[in-house]
DNA sequence: GCTGTCATATCATCCTACAACTTGTCAATC
DNA sequence: GATTGACAAGTTGTAGGATGATATGACAGC
């Protein structure tokens, strides 16, 4: 078998790379809450820009309530807690420490969302689920549609549960944890580094074909925690502690 | 007691306004997943605006991943599932259920956060939170300062857990919260409407001093779930059946 | 059929100019 | 002395033009 080449991918646009360099000294303090920036004029001759293109990383920092401009006088940083957004950073993902943190967001998500979701099913939905299931049983190997599928299997389980915020704070994390595993093996794609447990899902799916809300909470805390074992991240295992509900 | 005027806020900038236009057509479908959007000409002819407003509209656009511009081609739309930050739109949350629902999403996180912060908070920590809970003791009506304190008890909790994560999410949707409330009361400036409960904070910070897991989930829920109550919205009473645990 | 060249379209970046807003200063008026 | 209005300077907000960089398709040559 051929070895894949790596894709190459477009360069990071200028605006793109201004946004990196400021969210880093306003992330790290060195712009700090309350305090002005330097002006738009000011920047593009730091680094070396037009203006245009430290105008089009502001509008992005504005967007997430990172900086607030005022016209004539310059643009500030807001607290944190006045963020219109919320970004996971990819370089901070490369700890372990962080990786587990997130896969413990993750699992109190999806244990609770399994748990509305063996409530609130509809058939159709899981008639979903289940479809999503199979295409994960028909594939022999980890590729990519198997990575599919089991993302589409944990969406439509947080779709079951009828609350669209749920669905969508979800998607976000599972997408946010994809692509930095797949990030960090890129430049090493043995696909089977990361192994869909087949067991755990057919655990999780019985549990909301039953409506049984307490053993789909269960079968998927169990199923988070092993896919996190699986990539090398231990999380707290006090969080199945439930079982003896 | 004077009546207190409404801020006059200053006018939305037009690349703002042309991120709203965009973005309503892609969350609605106008702009399909994996079609390419009219040319940055062509939106500025439509729009009646400078191609410099489209392109900083179209940067807030890629950041959030809901778009990929290709040079020499367009800018095409992305499957939601691609998202790279998550936001809450406003004017959804002015629907009763989307609001019950953001609540929901709140209690799961809080619930789960309070139980994880009963075991990992540090006294210092614990102390902070009851600072907190002195602050909004001493207000004697639900004035900014409460609120203020009600928002800093909540994000101390969720600090406790010693997730960032967890503490970003868990901020950043009591932010939303704030946001909405505030946004819908701004013509009634009447401040009583959204009263703190004294006695359900006491309760929490209680069983966190305790290290109580089971009784901080419990009194964390009953609070968030009274707190949705308090501003006109229901939610499903039946997270708060772990109280038989 | 494959490769190289050219034309065309469109994004990416840069530049210039002016409008709009904010702040501070100073003079005039009460 | 306090207040108001005018003006200058600074900075963001918007518009428009130019050129570079990238992608695609058509066509000719081998």
């Amino acid at each position: 078998m051929a070895e894949r080449l790596d894709q190459i991918e477009a360069n990071e646009t200028l605006p793109r790379r201004v946004v990196t360099v400021l969210a880093r000294k306003i992330e790290s303090g060195s712009f700090a809450p309350g305090s002005r920036m330097p002006t738009e004029q000011q920047l593009a001759q730091q680094l070396g820009v037009s203006r245009n293109v430290i105008r089009e990383a502001i509008a992005q920092l504005r967007a997430d309530g990172m900086v607030e401009a005022r016209q004539g006088i310059g643009a500030f940083v807001l607290p944190p807690e006045q963020r219109s957004a919320i970004r996971i950073d990819h370089e901070s993902l490369k700890t372990a420490g962080n990786m587990a943190r997130l896969f413990e967001l993750r699992c109190l998500l999806e244990t609770e969302a399994a748990r509305l979701a063996a409530k609130r099913r509809t058939q159709k939905q899981l008639g979903q689920i289940k479809r999503h299931l199979e295409r994960m049983r028909g594939a022999e190997r980890w590729e990519d549609g198997s990575i599919e599928a089991d993302l589409s299997f944990h969406r439509a389980i947080a779709e079951a549960t009828g609350n669209s915020y749920i669905h969508t704070f979800i998607s976000f994390v599972c997408e946010q944890i994809r692509q930095t595993i797949y990030l960090a093996r890129r430049n090493h794609p043995i696909h089977n580094l990361v192994e869909v447990n087949i067991a755990e899902h057919v655990a999780v799916y019985d549990a909301l074909a039953a409506s049984d809300v307490d053993a789909a909470g269960v079968a998927m805390g169990r199923h988070i925690i092993g896919a996190a074992e699986r990539v090398g991240v231990l999380i707290d295992p006090g969080l199945s502690r439930r079982k003896g509900r």
